[in-house]
DNA sequence: GTCTATAACGCGATAGAC
DNA sequence: GTCTATCGCGTTATAGAC
């Protein structure tokens, strides 16, 4: 965890002290916020430019003022989930620590990222291919499934892990755990933080759920 | 697992083999089986009853022959993926069985109907509240987990599960997983058979992945 | 320098008339 | 069944307000 990467809700968060200058209205990070929300909410290609203008009170020009066109601000979006995801990766890839360590890294990372970047990573997981754009996040999903899938095959190896679970099978049901997180997991609407979250699952993914 | 509930596929199944009496062409279990299979590529709202009916190489009136509305094809998917889910949660808690036999009752039965019954699990998972029909099938969904909810506290007072989390958290870790399978999971596309799969996920759950 | 409005364009899908 | 008018889509040009 040395670099936390920077986020639409973070850029927000960092501009909105400062004072702006010009005429008053959205800037391109709240834009962003509402964008994807809605995009979450109603499906991406169901939310339409108007749809979007009119629940920010703009007109849909004004729109491009912010954005060159609806998919960069899909594209936007996809980017910050998987750049997230990708740096934990590489967080726990470099340096000297075993296997496992990494293991935890990678796992305790990915649920940070999901938590503190819920509405990105919830549109990335629903994602389906169905653009250029949307392809092209999806590969990349993929090819981040494969380097993990390695890491569990070497703990494997080492002996860390069982190996009576594929470890292609053995990512995908760990990453299915993880990643259904955007399903329930409200903040706002629980005491449960986030880093107890990041404790149970690891512990879940571990150990299980037996007594011992 | 004692009466394996009937489902599309399985009425498809029976009907095939026995020759059918009328006018060739589709029955209704032929029709529903493409209608999810649509609905799942290109989500419910997005597919219309003209693109299901151009995909069958059907006019539209004739589609209203074999269902009386969209909405009606889609109570009967929902109802599908629900009864079988519901039906292996009576299974498991009738009977004399201790509670963690009942547990892997519930997580065994549950990965058999999300394999046996992908399209129509996969529908009833992506669902959002859209319509009545939709609610409706999130409300069964959210006793459904409710009443597994109980049955992983009664198991954790019993010392049979760990009690250092929460069983409604316990619970939808668990079912996050499970319910991932519709993400990766086509039983003719790899080597892993339904049951290996009970298996993985049985032990992963119970267990998790660290070697012993 | 930053944000927004009016007006209109090309295009594909859809619905209604025939 | 085919044709066509219409609509809504993402997008653009231009200009004005703070």
């Amino acid at each position: 965890m040395s670099t936390p990467p920077a986020s639409i809700a973070a850029a927000a968060d960092e501009a909105a002290p400062r004072s702006r200058r010009g005429r008053p209205g959205y800037d391109r990070a709240q834009v962003l916020e509402i964008a994807v929300r809605l995009f979450n909410e109603q499906g991406y290609d169901a939310t339409s430019v108007s749809s979007l203008a009119a629940e920010l009170g703009l007109s849909k020009a004004a729109l491009y003022h912010h954005f060159s066109s609806k998919e960069q601000i899909l594209q936007i979006a996809l980017d910050d989930a998987l750049g997230g995801l990708e740096a934990v990766l590489e967080d726990a890839l470099s340096g000297e620590q075993p296997t496992a360590a990494r293991l935890v890294s990678v796992i305790q990372g990915a649920v940070r990222v999901l938590t503190s970047r819920l509405p990105q990573v919830t549109l990335l997981l629903r994602v389906h291919g169905n653009s250029e754009i949307e392809r092209a996040a999806l590969e990349r999903r993929r090819i981040f499934d494969q380097r993990v899938a390695k890491l569990v095959a070497q703990a494997q190896r080492e002996g860390e892990l069982r190996s009576d679970i594929r470890p292609s099978v053995a990512t995908r049901l760990m990453f299915g755990m993880i990643n259904s997180l955007i399903e329930w997991y409200r903040p706002a609407h629980t005491s449960l933080t986030p880093e107890e979250l990041v404790g149970d699952v690891t512990r879940v993914i571990f150990d299980g759920l037996r007594a011992r």
